[in-house]
DNA sequence: AAATTAATAGTAATGATTACTATTAATTAC
DNA sequence: GTAATTAATAGTAATCATTACTATTAATTT
């Protein structure tokens, strides 16, 4: 099914190999150093492969489109992975992890950002 | 400073009163009802400008740019909000809150993503 | 070595968001 | 109340990350 290119091996190396969370733009600007012409197109493809594939992962969370909420404070949501729709979920902040993390870390936390994924009620039930 | 609009008190009665969570799309779609020839970019920058205020929020977490980690199991990240850098959070994924949440909500929760923010170390440190 | 076809390079298209600009309308000054 | 001021708008163009397309290249099989 799959064949190997060098250009998806470098790929695979290079992302693992790094701790910065590249963006497919900086993975293409790296790859250029050992592979002058390789292009944009197949670093995208080759990355949403490797992700298929569960060797490596992206921060996506959001899809593209931005969403937004009447609620203005800080509250936690549940995306169904099927339908697409965000609920609230009443559950109340923890905000004693910010304070473990910023002294495990040494960084100022301010808050953090908690979303669920999986199936809403109604996707489900609907079958196929 | 500000002068009143229809179009943005619109705006703002129409999220403060939904939990669909709706795109820019979507109220511009609903606002259309009652201001037919209420502009895309009207809602855009009411929309950012009553988040800015507070009044609103906004589900973004990422910013534009997808990110790519070697790790392909879920973990959680602090991203600095000044210089943009992610880095790994060495915390224990929390399985029991998804099992919590899925009893209360009777939502299939399959996992969930946690993201810290703040700002790093090298941050905090340097001034301006 | 030839045939097959997955993968690539390079470019075009897409789609959400932002920027721009002439016009409209809310507010202020008289 | 009317004119002056200028924030806000409508409509359109530009931007930018990502995806789609297509002729060519190269890994694998025969
Ligand atoms: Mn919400
Ligand atoms: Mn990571
Ligand atoms: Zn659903
Ligand atoms: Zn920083």
């Amino acid at each position: 099914m799959f064949r190997e290119s060098k250009q998806r091996e470098a790929i695979l190396r290079f992302v693992k190999g790094t701790s910065s969370h590249p963006t497919a733009n900086h993975v293409h600007e790296e790859m250029r150093k050992e592979i002058p012409n390789i292009s944009l197109g197949t670093v995208y493809r080759n990355l949403k492969l490797l992700k298929r594939e569960g060797k490596i992962s992206e921060l996506d969370i959001a899809d593209s489109k931005s969403r937004f909420d009447g609620n203005p404070h800080n509250h936690y949501h549940f995306r169904c992975e099927r339908c697409g729709r965000v609920f609230d979920v009443d559950e109340p902040v923890n905000k004693e992890i910010d304070k473990r993390i910023a002294r495990k870390t040494g960084f100022k936390v301010s808050h953090h950002i908690l979303e669920f994924r999986g199936l809403c009620r109604d996707c489900q039930s609907s079958n196929e």
